[in-house]
DNA sequence: TCTGGGGTCCTAGGACCC
DNA sequence: TCTGGGGTCCTAGGACCC
């Protein structure tokens, strides 16, 4: 074992990514369904169609299919296909019940999101071979008791593992070991890495990389100056397969939101408090099942161009009351329209730090 | 042709304090 | 009239992820 800084040099890490989560989860509900194209959607209410796709199975991804198009679009891709709303509840227990399986067999595991972990096997295997019998056994108990399938990728860091998951799909297993890393990621695409969108892509394809190999040639200061001193630092590091950050079990959440599509655009305040009250509510639930208080609320909104806007107030004290929350948002919505002549298509509230408890009534402050 | 909803993390500028 | 440098907190926005 080499240790560095404190740091374990030599783990072994696996990455679970449940394959098309969703429509998966649906097929297990509904077996009828199997076999036909399934689009998983997050109907906004605007219109009988209007929404986009949250996840598709294969069979409609053949269409043309894919997350985040829009539903007008995908029926008419594929008309006979099967469209549900998304049913967060069932693939919430769904992700326990895979997560179970995965703690089983790890010394910690990561949960990143609702269909993907990362385990840490350092503890549990000797070698990477072992790692892949462990793997190839993990998929099958998953397969078995929970009826998914999933991708797994196996590297020596997070950053490696999830490049590997991702890089056969359905149902696959990829192995990196430690002298392989470079030239695994020298011909990917710089997009390829998690943490490098769109936006990081363009810029440096600009630069004159196209792949992660020719990213690594560029030199730290260069990345520094375009990007700042985190993002230019990772990258360069990403580029050469470097990822120290350890697993962590996730505890807790940063902020809770709830955003939803108006009817219609607008910049009327009537309609726009109307909404933000009823957000309210809903965020103070949410609130409530987690018995946390909340420090930050802000104001969201999304007008017809798409942009994002914020408008935010931080809190003496802090509170978890429906009051304090409708009336800070309501505050907070007022203010935003008086300084911002915009059409809005979307709103929404979002509360953040937290600290654990009841807090306190703070409506004195307004 | 039309574009959902839930998050995380980082940066930059101004206020304020010592 | 001129007045340094550093740190922290707050707010707004941007990029990214599933």
């Amino acid at each position: 074992m080499v240790i560095l800084n404190g740091i374990n040099l030599s783990r072994i890490i696996l990455h679970i990514d449940m394959d098309y989560f969703f429509a998966q989860c649906e097929e297990r509900e509904h077996p009828e369904i199997k076999g036909r194209p399934v689009v998983v959607c997050v109907y906004s209410g605007r219109s009988e169609d209007s929404g986009a796709v949250s996840t598709s199975n294969y069979e409609a991804r053949k269409f043309g299919i894919r997350a985040g198009i829009p539903i007008s679009r995908a029926k008419k891709l594929a008309p006979d296909a099967v469209f549900l709303p998304v049913n967060m509840e069932l693939y919430r227990s769904i992700s326990d019940e895979v997560m179970e399986i995965l703690r089983e067999h790890s010394d910690r595991i990561e949960q990143e999101s609702v269909d993907e972990a990362y385990c840490d096997m350092t503890g549990k295997v000797h070698d990477f071979d072992e790692a892949k019998e462990l793997a190839i056994r993990i998929k099958q108990e998953i397969k078995n008791k929970v009826g998914l399938t999933c991708s797994a990728g196996i590297g020596p860091n997070k950053l490696v593992a999830k490049i590997a998951s991702d890089f056969q799909k359905p149902d696959g297993l990829t192995v990196v070991m430690p002298d392989e890393v470079l030239q695994f990621l020298a011909p990917l695409k710089i997009t390829d890495l998690s943490g490098a969108g769109k936006k990081t892509g363009e810029r440096l394809n600009e630069l004159g990389a196209m792949t992660i190999g020719e990213l690594s040639k560029m030199s730290a200061e260069d990345l520094v100056r375009e990007f700042g001193q985190a993002k230019g630092i990772w990258l360069k590091q990403a580029s050469q397969g470097i990822d120290a950050s350890p697993v962590v079990e996730r505890t807790g959440t940063g902020q809770i939101g709830r955003i939803i599509t108006l009817k219609e655009n607008t910049n009327q305040p009537g309609i726009i408090l109307d909404a933000v009250s009823e957000l309210s509510e809903n965020v103070h639930g949410k609130l409530k099942d987690r018995e946390l208080s909340f420090r930050s609320i802000a104001f969201i909104a999304i007008s017809t161009d798409l942009k994002i806007h914020t408008k935010s107030h931080l809190l003496a004290t802090p509170a978890n009351d429906l009051d304090t929350i409708r009336t800070a948002a309501r505050r907070l919505a007022r203010a935003f329209l008086e300084e911002n002549p915009v059409m809005l298509r979307r709103v929404g509230i979002r509360v953040a730090d937290f600290v654990e408890g009841k807090g306190q009534k703070t409506l004195g402050e307004f």
